[in-house]
DNA sequence: CAAATAATGTACCGATCGGTATCTATATAA
DNA sequence: TTATATAGATACCGATCGGTACATTATTTG
């Protein structure tokens, strides 16, 4: 494993000889490639490219093709996809979904990112030896749609929705609606067109 | 080519040595490879299983890998997913989108073939030389994206839906939901739990 | 029958896949 | 300086990738 500074006492560096890459900056071109290629699209070779790190330093640093792929979702979760995260703490659930679905529809369709969400639309098809990789981003999926569940949930004891919603079913409808954007912008959506979608469904909040 | 019958008149049968197998069976299993592994994840090595036929014959019979894909799509559109075609023709616009939306929810649930539209959700993030096979498919996506866009124009002449109603964003709106039902499928959800984010949206219909 | 034609089966092609053995270079510790 | 530890670079591994050459087999034509 590689040195890692640690953040709050100073550390005597190791002993062998030091990287010549940043651990993080590697980890960010890494995500890029995946996020663009999906999984299995992105070959180990376009990766090292990518990273500019030999093939060799990439296995000791991050572990084999899964491995790196995790940790990239990891930096994925914590970098670009932190905005679902601070949705979920607006005042009211309309504002929560509001605040999500917009936010949604400006990172599918920005520019200087790959095209869609990793997490939404990743792996959906794939061949064997791919399982684990499905399970993960499965996982990552019911995680967000629980996040809005249970914050649904809290919204009804705060008589801020109405008793009779149905909690699983919201919040399983705005990941749906989440998930399909994300289909339409690697599809060629436009800006415009995901928020006049989003528009059409905050209109008829329950 | 392969001999294939003609279906109105009597054809002499050809010269050379005949066919093992049946054209239209052996597609079928293509089919079936190609929709639970995507188009990346299906190798030759898995099709030639599937379809019981020598890799020669295959790339006799239908070309190559790519190719054989175009054909599978094809017959995929005739046979599963006809259904689309057909709701396109019910009498009202919120008839339309209700067996629309309903035949999916069973249809990418259906335990007997694979989970998720192979149209809606294939090829999304795909690696170098899939480009001819991710802009077939976001082709087909536009396609039944216009057909209800087109199915809703038509009925606000009909007065059947309101003036106000923007047909592109409507259509856009289902065409997400659909794309979205397609990943929640392939990601477990249940068909109550489709059926419900259908009857949602419906309970809400402009 | 033989000639012609077309599909099958085997065996193989070069390229690329993910992953690693090994040697060298650069650092710290004693 | 010498020993030790770790990273970089090269070159390579067996497996699999999509695709095909070629000989064989089965059929129709003459």
């Amino acid at each position: 494993m590689k040195f890692m500074a640690m953040s709050t006492s100073q550390t005597k560096r190791p002993r062998g000889r030091p990287s010549a890459f940043d651990y993080e900056e590697a980890l960010e071109k890494a995500l890029l490639v995946f996020w663009s290629r999906g999984y299995e699209g992105a070959s180990m070779a376009e990766l090292t490219e990518a990273m500019g790190i030999n093939r060799p330093s990439i296995y000791a640093a991050f572990g084999n093709k899964e491995e790196l792929f995790s940790k990239a979702l990891g930096r994925y979760m914590a970098g670009p996809v932190a905005y679902v995260a601070e949705a979920m703490r607006e005042p009211t659930a309309k504002q929560v979904a509001e605040k999500f679905l917009t936010q949604s529809a400006l990172f599918l369709t920005n520019e200087s990112t790959p095209r869609g969400c990793m997490i939404a639309v990743g792996a959906l098809f794939s061949g064997e030896g791919c399982e684990r990789v499905q399970q993960e981003l499965i996982a990552y999926r019911q995680g967000y749609e629980n996040a809005l569940r249970k914050r649904f949930e809290l919204a009804k004891t705060q008589n801020d929705l109405k008793q009779d919603v149905n909690t699983h079913t919201l919040a399983k409808y705005i990941a749906t609606l989440h998930q399909g954007m994300s289909v339409q912008a690697a599809s060629g959506a436009t800006k415009d067109e995901l928020i006049a979608i989003v528009q059409l469904f905050l209109s008829n909040w329950p």
